[in-house]
RNA sequence: CGCGGGGUGGAGCAGCCCGGUUAGCUCGUGUGGCUCAUAACCACAAGGUCGUAGGUUCAAAUCCUACCCCCGCAACCA
């Protein structure tokens, strides 16, 4: 493996607020950054906010808005989240962006020879101005639900990208993991679908139906339609095609994407590339959603997390963590407020955040605060390694929680303060008592750098306590919150 | 017979592929210990027909068959 590696995360669409799902994204792609970085990579980082289609012009048009005018309003928040979440990301593009439009034509050009002009023909609602699914319309009866008009059988002249020859090529690179799919049930389950061929897909509207986009190089009529415009970005964001460094990068070591978009991913993206004559991309990291109690977040049912709120109120790190470890890597997760502060008081603050304080209180009051000859960590890396490797995160964070419990229970079975005690009529005890709490604090320092891809301010601040060779003062990492659950230090009156 | 995932002590999961020690872990509950620490930490305990019914086997949570239940997906949906 070179030392150049690039990851990837979905662009969101900007017409709405950031959600969980996109935190989840920037998070699972930061911390792999963080990790490989740790490993001596260069690492190159990319997000971004997809801002071209009809539901933005609408949203700009409501707001009595030019529709970039409208997206330079929007954008901001997502990059606020990228931000808060505290996602080391390098390169950040908006599909809005004039090198982005020229490269995307460029793109268009280069797979030309794939290109055709057909007829799309669907369901359509004069009111909305769009083509509903089949089962949409079917669903409604024929009848649009926001405009109570019939839906009305049109045809309209599309371009279309030929992906079906590319069936084979893609079915082959997925098999043989050239193109991994991660997880592996993920990978079956496209295959799966694509047992039967991939479909050709359009790549253009009429400007009639498609106003805000970008436009068909040669066709002043027809606009492009998202996933050619989305998906590029991946690549045009890296200098694609006239700066030549993107070569440097491509292709990617990791796309994170959720699980509702991996067909487009594993399907039109890699047709594009073979297209253009470019890699594929080496693994595609699928995750799955965040639920709430079990149920799906939904915006009617009013169950929506907003990852704002958590960091907040928790900080990032508690949210880094929780989200990690709790809501697993590869699969769908489960969030409830009870759940999240039970993690955030009991596993950081009791189990990490406590026995970090109790080792540095020890050396304060039984050494004066100097740590002496650090020793180092002796737990094996191997389990931790192999889960990072394998895109478990939230493994690898279990892992570096089997090395805080040890150390609680090494503390409890050596009994440093009984040591402290015996200093007064055994010679040797003083001695005995310096190497298990450096014995600590080298743990402490091992831990710290297995969460430093997870925590990262928090294992900074267990550096500056413990890095100069004296324990600086002892703030509380993880200082109890109740804030959803009840307070277990005010004792219920009995009734 | 559309495809996939799953049903293991109160909750969440591991184990199943390659059958075999007292079915493991985290949380919760109870009891005890300890006092360096954030009412923390440590130990022990209670609690399970491993979805149901059959089958294979000396032996099945683990393999086979049928059935029941839950959850995703089902193609232009960021």
């Amino acid at each position: 493996m070179g030392k150049n590696l690039y990851i990837t995360t979905a662009i969101p669409y900007v017409n709405g607020k950031p959600h969980i799902g996109n935190a989840l994204d920037y998070l699972l792609a930061d911390i792999w950054a963080r990790y490989q970085r740790m490993n001596g990579k260069t690492v190159r980082f990319q997000v971004g906010t997809d801002e071209h289609g009809n539901k933005i012009a609408q949203k700009a048009l409501d707001a009595g808005m030019d529709p970039k005018a409208y997206t330079d309003s929007m954008y901001g928040n997502f990059e606020e989240l990228m931000k808060k979440v505290n996602a080391t990301y390098t390169d950040f593009v908006r599909t809005t962006d004039p090198h982005h439009i020229g490269a995307v034509q460029y793109i268009w050009q280069q797979l030309q020879p794939y290109i055709y002009k057909g007829t799309y023909e669907g369901w359509y609602c004069q009111g909305c101005e769009s083509f509903v699914t089949d089962k949409e319309a079917t669903a409604n009866n024929g009848v649009c639900a926001d405009h109570q008009t019939p839906y009305e059988r049109l045809g309209e002249d599309n371009y279309y990208l030929r992906i079906s020859d590319f069936t084979e090529q893609i079915r082959e690179a997925i098999e043989k993991n050239r193109m991994r799919i991660v997880p592996e049930y993920r990978k079956r389950e496209f295959l799966e679908l694509i047992k039967d061929g991939l479909q050709d897909v359009s790549i253009s509207r009429p400007r009639k139906h498609l106003s805000w986009g970008v436009s068909v190089p040669g066709d002043p009529d027809q606009v492009m339609y998202v996933w050619l415009d989305a998906l590029s970005n991946y690549l045009t964001v890296l200098g694609y095609p006239d700066k030549s460094d993107w070569r440097d990068f491509w292709p990617a070591e990791v796309q994170v994407i959720g699980k509702d978009i991996l067909r487009f991913h594993a399907g039109i993206w890699p047709a594009m590339l073979l297209g253009l004559g470019i890699d594929l991309p080496r693994t595609l990291l699928v995750h799955g959603h965040v639920n709430v109690s079990g149920s799906k977040m939904s915006k009617s049912v009013g169950n929506v997390i907003d990852p704002n709120e958590v960091i907040d109120n928790y900080g990032a790190d508690a949210f880094r963590y929780y989200f990690a470890r709790h809501i697993p890597t590869q699969d769908d997760g489960d969030f409830t407020w009870e759940k999240f502060e039970n993690a955030y008081n009991n596993e950081l603050g009791n189990d990490l955040g406590n026995v970090v304080q109790r080792v540095a209180s020890m050396i304060t009051r039984y050494q004066s605060g100097v740590i002496g000859e650090m020793v180092a960590g002796e737990h094996d890396m191997q389990p931790y390694r192999l889960a990072m490797d394998e895109l478990a995160f939230d493994r690898a964070l279990n892992e570096a929680w089997v090395t805080v419990r040890s150390l609680n229970k090494y503390i409890e079975d050596v009994k440093p303060w009984e040591i402290a005690k015996r200093r007064e009529t055994e010679t040797d005890a003083e001695e005995h008592l310096a190497d298990v709490l450096s014995h600590s604090v080298g743990t402490i320092m091992q831990i710290s750098d297995l969460l430093s891809p997870f925590m990262p301010d928090t294992s900074e601040k267990i550096n500056k306590l413990f890095g100069s060779g004296i324990v600086q003062s002892a703030g509380v990492l993880f200082p109890k919150i109740y804030l959803h659950t009840p307070d277990p230090r005010t004792p219920r009156v009995a009734k």
